[in-house]
DNA sequence: CCCCATTACGTAGCACGTAACAATG
DNA sequence: CATTGTTACGTGCTACGTAATGGGG
């Protein structure tokens, strides 16, 4: 048994089964791949793979059982470098970061110009995807960590961390009739269309729970995934945006009015997710502590040991300031 | 990085340090484990092992850090080879229990032949040892399973799980004394020399908690770790034995008289111990159950997935026997 | 002076690549 | 017929063994 016969065994079921994709990944001969998994099948004595003449069709039991094992002991092969690289060299390597496209463009800004101060030879990877996607990459190893505001039950195997809290502001242009009304009354918001987040009003998110416990069934004109696509929306006037306050800038919006909806809206919490197991170089523990105070290197270990969502609610309880609970 | 260098990384610290050893226990050359460590060096940018001139003296903090991860990847590496057999060929194989003497010579015969004709072709191995011993023989993985009576701190790594209690008996020569005393009190016992075995008058032991607990301070005229040797100075005079009731045999001890201890001396509980991440194969389950019908392989897992000893000791509480507990 | 790790060097084995082949849809 | 896995074969790398070298206690 070898760690590369296990590596070619993992990533062949990440390829859904296809001996040559997985060869293609790794940069190595389909052929090659192909006689690995048979030497690795006759040293177990078993077949791992389940085939329909040539073709990988599944998994055998034993193959799944097998692949379980393999997935853990890369992980740690892959921990047995990192840290290693954190004793060699403990501020050089990359810090990857999956999150979304308002917490990239508002809030990291300053964090990673810090930290990028900090450890000038880190390169910070950043990746943007859809909450699921961050969710994955972070599952996977592929990121050290992801920032997010979406519902916790989205992360069932990530450890998450309260960072802040945002709230909604109401957007439109300079004039538009929504300004004059006082006071902002989610009645008088859901008299026109809105433009907003596409996840802002999944059937569990707060966004949409806060209007259908009113009563109110607003009318969406446009979602998408980018605040600056938003805004483009409504100064086109197809509705009134209603995104994250953070995202007006008084000196460059000057054509549009933000009203402040702190009091109507739910707040929204912002998340660090982590994988549990994965293993953070010392860089990492600083631009979290550096992203969020109150989360010091022992309250993350102490959070990732924990994994149980409702006792790192406890822990953090007793170190978080009131704000964010 | 290679399994075969993680492996020559733990056994050199298993060794104490000592590169030769580890060599001649993995029947491989010398010069051969000193350059796959250098290679394995190099190729983390770490060094592993503080030297003083060419003498290993210590792990380095990185070699710590990463001999944790090679010794659970190695057992992995185990588990998988174990499973595949599983697979391959469920009733082939090797049953490794380590237990006591009284254990392995009254309790197990019956269990073992039961298992021996349903598996005959799993091999048992079958360890005596110290309680010590006993607990590093699981926890180093070189045993499936032991059985003992011991004081549970004594395990604080492993899964303890009762299997049977037991009681003590005193046993004396045909025409002794203490045979006529009616009834048998402590303090009795006490007016002679003891002759028991060699963990049961440790500090903690229940035994002598038990006497200390009357006041009394009987004197020990010697002590085994066997039953049969303990039962040769009881026929010489040296002393009246306290064992384990079902080392008296009737038919065979007929210049013994076995006096029924169990409302004055405390009942012992027979542990079975598991190391929690080690991969069992099915006859193991198979075997367990055999031992103790109340622990069934879903009891069993659940025991190992909980880890506490507390929160086995509820499980245990709702699926065994009463007289267990 | 013995024990132990490192260096030097030769060899056998094997992982991997290229090319040809077979099977499936 | 295109895609995909297997068989065949050659080669370059490297893990390992033997022998010689160097340091410490």
């Amino acid at each position: 048994m070898k760690l590369q016969q296990l590596r070619y065994l993992v990533e062949i079921v990440r390829r859904d089964l296809n001996v040559s994709a997985a060869a293609a990944r790794l940069f190595t001969s389909q052929p090659g791949v192909s006689k690995q998994i048979r030497q690795l099948e006759h040293e177990l004595g078993v077949e791992l793979f389940q085939r329909r003449g040539k073709q990988f069709v599944a998994l055998t039991p034993a193959g799944r059982a097998v692949l379980a094992q393999a997935e853990d002991m890369l992980a740690r092969a892959d921990t047995i470098r990192q840290l290693a690289q954190d004793f060699a060299a403990p501020d050089r390597g990359e810090l990857g970061i999956a999150t979304t496209h308002t917490q990239a463009n508002y809030v990291l800004p300053p964090v990673i110009a810090a930290f990028n101060a900090r450890y000038p030879r880190v390169r910070v990877d950043l990746l943007q995807g859809t909450p699921q996607q961050l969710a994955d990459l972070t599952q996977h190893d592929q990121v050290d960590l992801a920032i997010t505001t979406e519902d916790p039950a989205l992360y069932p195997h990530l450890v998450l961390l309260p960072v802040s809290t945002w709230h909604y502001c109401v957007l439109c242009p300079v004039g538009h009739t929504l300004a004059q009304a006082q006071p902002l009354t989610l009645q008088a918001i859901a008299e026109h269309p809105l433009v907003t987040y596409g996840f802002a009003f999944g059937a569990r998110s707060a966004l949409g729970m806060c209007f259908a416990a009113a009563g109110i069934r607003p009318q969406l004109a446009l979602t998408a995934v980018d605040t600056s696509v938003l805004k483009r929306y409504v100064r086109q006037g197809l509705g009134v945006g209603l995104m994250a306050a953070a995202a007006y800038d008084a000196e460059v919006d000057t054509d549009l009015v933000a009203l402040d909806a702190a009091t109507l809206l739910p707040r929204r919490r912002v998340h660090l997710a982590l994988a549990p197991g994965r293993f953070l170089r010392a860089y990492v523990y600083d631009f979290i502590a550096q992203l969020a105070p109150h989360l010091t290197r022992d309250v993350v270990d102490e959070a990732r040991a924990l994994r149980d969502p409702q006792a790192i609610e406890a822990l953090i309880a007793t170190t978080a300031p009131a704000a964010m609970i």
